[in-house]
DNA sequence: CAAAAGTTGTAGTTGAAAGTCAACTCCAAA
DNA sequence: TTTGGAGTTGACTTTCAACTACAACTTTTG
């Protein structure tokens, strides 16, 4: 049942695929955080977060990370376990979508149900992209 | 397009349906706090917070508050635009629901699209409590 | 009206999360 | 064998959200 990959060592495998130093990496999100004027980013830091000695990072950190690193951040959010930073705006504007998360947490589903759930999705969004054929 | 319910205002009904005053539901809740080692909870921040003057208070506090009052505590952690405490868990445990968060946040989803969702939803579970006669 | 309930501003406290720093280890190249 | 770059670690500090406290008011209700 292969432990499932953490926050921090996919993080550590993105950097190395860029073959940056925490140094480097760390010096650069930090100066992106400050320019939209938030905490900076010291290295020993990084260096905690890629063994998992301490929690992710903050949201905007994250999002600064995937940028350096040319990664998908919203991957780097789940796995971190944080909510997706428009998911508390979603809840508070849509009553379907708190019905549906309302009834998804109460339900415990399985990896079944919620592949089954990305197919209903899928299907859905590519008909509107992809308008299926005849005036509306 | 009828401006949606506050957290604030929906407390304050909550509140009143129970005939509590201010006073009552914030000693009582701060009790209960307490009991868990957390903060107490003071009327003046009630107050507020029924007016919405401060942002909704903490997971934790909302639980209790949702007890006393015999409400949904769902209902007002989501109305709060805070993250229902499993879903983290949730996230990090299954690569499946990570894939599904993924996608309905790129794609920005309707109404429409949520009910739907729901709908599939309550037919999977559905089929799980009350099996669909012979073999599967 | 008097008392109870609610509102609001301002200032203070607190614990935990986020981040820093100094001092270390490890390793490869010179 | 040393030197320098990379990474690790524990202890410390800073920051912030989530409160408390209290005073001075207004509104509601019996």
């Amino acid at each position: 049942m292969s432990q499932q990959t953490t926050f921090g060592q996919r993080l550590r495998q993105l950097r190395k695929a860029k073959n940056l130093t925490q140094r480097d990496l760390a010096a650069n999100v930090s100066e992106r955080l400050k320019a939209e004027d938030r905490r900076g980013f010291d290295f020993t830091y990084l260096s905690k977060i890629e063994n998992d000695k301490t929690p992710p990072p903050s949201v905007a950190a994250i999002i600064q990370l995937a940028e350096v690193l040319e990664a998908d951040a919203n991957e780097l959010i789940t796995l971190a376990g944080k909510t997706p930073p428009n998911l508390g705006k979603t809840l508070k504007e849509s009553e379907s979508a708190r019905t549906f998360f309302r009834s998804a947490f109460d339900a415990d589903l399985t990896e079944e149900d919620w592949k089954k759930l990305s197919q209903e999705l899928k299907r859905r969004t590519k008909a509107r992209e992809n308008p299926p054929k005849s005036g509306d």
